[in-house]
DNA sequence: CATACATCCTCTAGTCACTAGAGGAGCAAG
DNA sequence: CTTGCTCCTCTAGTGACTAGAGGATGTATG
């Protein structure tokens, strides 16, 4: 288990840069850890890993509130089933909401490639596949 | 060929909001269309194209810039499409990356529902399933 | 031990891509 | 002709950072 880690080793290790967890400590993401003698923050190895999370959820286009309920069925480990059930469902929905968006862009992006192999523009119909596309089903809301 | 649609209808057809709209023309994303009478913009088939291209593109991922120089390869008819082709390509390796990532979460609150379901407190391996993904180091920064 | 230099601290302000609201003008229907 | 919708410009606010100023601390080398 390490311990004592400067914030400087933590944002290289977690992808997360050393502003923006100060960041989510102001917001109260990443609870304010303990400091030196001269004022420094003192990370631990579950700090790391719940940077590592956050950065991974973000990337996965969670909004910071949603992080924050997930951050939460792990921190209340004893709170009731029907709690974390609900929690756990709702995000279940968003996940497979945001699977489905995501899919249909990767048939669209690979449609997209597909058809502009190595051609001048007025062969490719990059533009004219994203702008044509009156009723897609990309349409999915996804917040 | 639709011409003189007013703001409002465009902003339905494309399903980019009027706020929006008039924003990616003060950002010179859209050009300024001509103005009625009562100063109202008038907007024809062209640029509801564009409108409806630049949603679809940004729903994939693109950002402005991507995308302004995207719509320069299309204005400059010609030219190589290799550019464009190498922004699709970029973003359908991010999209990827989701997919999987995405793809853990979902299984892994799948398990926390289903455990829920026979009466047990799940444990929440939530920040595991997202966290211990050393290796994706390589879609850290593509920007 | 001194000094250079990286890393850290707090704080304020800027960025991107919108989004909301104030305050007012245009236009179509009843 | 008035009600009510859409539109106009403008300023300010949002979320999630990101950059920079100005200063303290920690560490490696002469």
């Amino acid at each position: 288990m390490l311990e004592d880690i400067p914030i400087g080793t933590v944002a290289k290790a977690s992808g997360v840069k050393v502003p923006t967890i100060r960041y989510y400590e102001q917001i109260g993401l990443l609870p304010p850890p303990p400091r030196s003698e001269g004022n420094r923050r003192l990370y631990g190895s579950g700090d790391l890993r719940r940077l590592s999370f956050i950065r991974h959820a973000r990337e996965l286009g969670f909004e910071i509130e949603a992080i924050r309920t997930l951050l939460a069925l792990q921190d209340r480990p004893g709170q009731s089933c029907a709690e974390a059930d609900a929690i756990a469902r709702a995000r279940l929905l968003e996940v497979e909401n945001r699977l489905n968006s995501l899919n249909a862009l990767k048939v669209e992006l690979e449609r997209m490639l597909a058809e502009c192999a190595h051609g001048r523009i007025a062969d490719c119909r990059v533009i004219e596949v994203l702008a044509d596309h009156g009723e897609c089903r990309v349409h999915a809301r996804n917040d």
